[in-house]
DNA sequence: CATCGTATTATTGTCAACAATCCTCGTATG
DNA sequence: CATACGAGGATTGTTGACAATAATACGATG
């Protein structure tokens, strides 16, 4: 018995329970549920979940090894804090890992990556609309996303996403930084076409430009000389 | 009661048990004492480390995290294989985050990283000499480790850290890559010079050939197609 | 003989109880 | 009054036992 044509299906992917609350979790940092540098008292967490503490503890670990938690022995696991030095620190990374994304789709996947991030600039479009800031920074991340993932290097992508909710972990924490919402949009609808007709060169320091100022959107605003 | 002059003293780190378990896997996994796509057996492990399968797990899941193991629910953790095409991957993320690192320390840092790079190359130099190839590999490792703490980015050091244990997961499938050791060692010693007094293009160059050296070295001994 | 169904066994997933450590608050003492 | 000491409570660290799932081997059936 042969089977036929079923197409491309992939294996089916159980995720382990310490994944799924890891994801929660993580979540939960990122939308600001839970304030950095508040400690995750387990036996209150693990309710909420409704496990046991031994799965609740795996989830942490996967956690405190992305950065996101830090753990001090026989007192607890606190979110971490970031400081303005790891702002900068994260914005580096970010200019470094999306570069080099940036510099492996300009190596022919130009055309394909213009267009997957159409997606993203209309769901920034339809946001900014509607003065949906929320939305736009959602957009945004998906944008980067996208031009990490237009690589197609497994390594990068997962750098981009830890580096991804770092970012949006400390924006949570000042709500949005852009003046006007519009003008956040035009910026990346400026960078995607850049993508597909100009010099490597230039979309490169374009990039740099766009992530540069956003460190400095959140100096003037937020956080000045240390968290 | 005033406190006199300590010195600069820091913090005592007490790390956990999953932390401690954690590296100890990883070295092992590193030296090759458990191959890949083994499969770790939960009791084994706990009883060889002389705990219980709690804390292990929870290192285990630190692991996953970082990308070593890989997890299929109700059937256990295993030690990642890496394909030829995982090779191609590291080694270009290496490209990326050396070359970012490397871009850091060329903007100020240049005298003080010469410097300290040549404690790697010193090792490096004594291992060759006795032909001791495990040696120069590890004098290998220093070198590029040095080479991004000159960046002082703690993210940037952490992605490089994973990236070296990869690189010597496959490094370690096939026992040193190298014809002749001092080979090896001129080419870190001429990149190191570089970095002290040539010109930030030519020295992102030299970087970008070494990574990419190894790897077709790594295609032609070992791994072909794939796998 | 190949295939399907089933019992067995081993391994993982989960939990609740115990031990160890730390923080807090009250008390004693100089 | 400030400090040191100690009891109590709460939280984390660890363990062993139990439940659930999957791999294996064996026998039944077409």
């Amino acid at each position: 018995m042969t089977l036929g044509d079923l197409g491309d299906l992939q294996p089916v992917a159980q995720p382990s329970t310490a994944e799924l609350i890891a994801d929660q979790l993580r979540s939960a940092i990122v939308r600001g549920a839970i304030e950095p540098g508040a400690q995750l008292g387990e036996a209150d967490l693990a309710t909420r979940f409704a496990v046991s503490r031994g799965p609740l503890r795996e989830a942490m670990q996967r956690l405190v090894s992305e950065g996101l938690l830090y753990s001090i022995r026989n007192r607890g696991i606190f979110v971490t804090e970031l400081t303005f030095d790891d702002v900068v620190d994260i914005y580096n990374n970010r200019r470094v890992i999306e570069g080099g994304a940036l510099d492996l789709v300009l190596d022919g996947r130009r055309e394909q990556t213009w267009q997957d991030l159409g997606t993203a600039i209309d769901a920034m479009r339809v946001a900014a609309d509607r003065g949906d800031a929320g939305g736009v920074s959602d957009g945004d991340q998906m944008f980067h996303e996208i031009l990490v993932a237009g690589a197609s290097s497994p390594r990068l992508i997962r750098s981009a996403r830890t580096l991804l909710v770092e970012t949006r972990m400390c924006l949570g924490a000042l709500h949005t930084t852009y003046p006007d919402l519009h003008v956040q949009v035009d910026e990346h609808v400026a960078l995607r076409e850049a993508i597909r007709t100009a010099e490597p060169d230039v979309v490169r320091k374009l990039l740099g430009e766009h992530l540069h100022d956003t460190v400095d959107r959140l100096r003037d605003q937020g956080l000045g000389g240390q968290e």
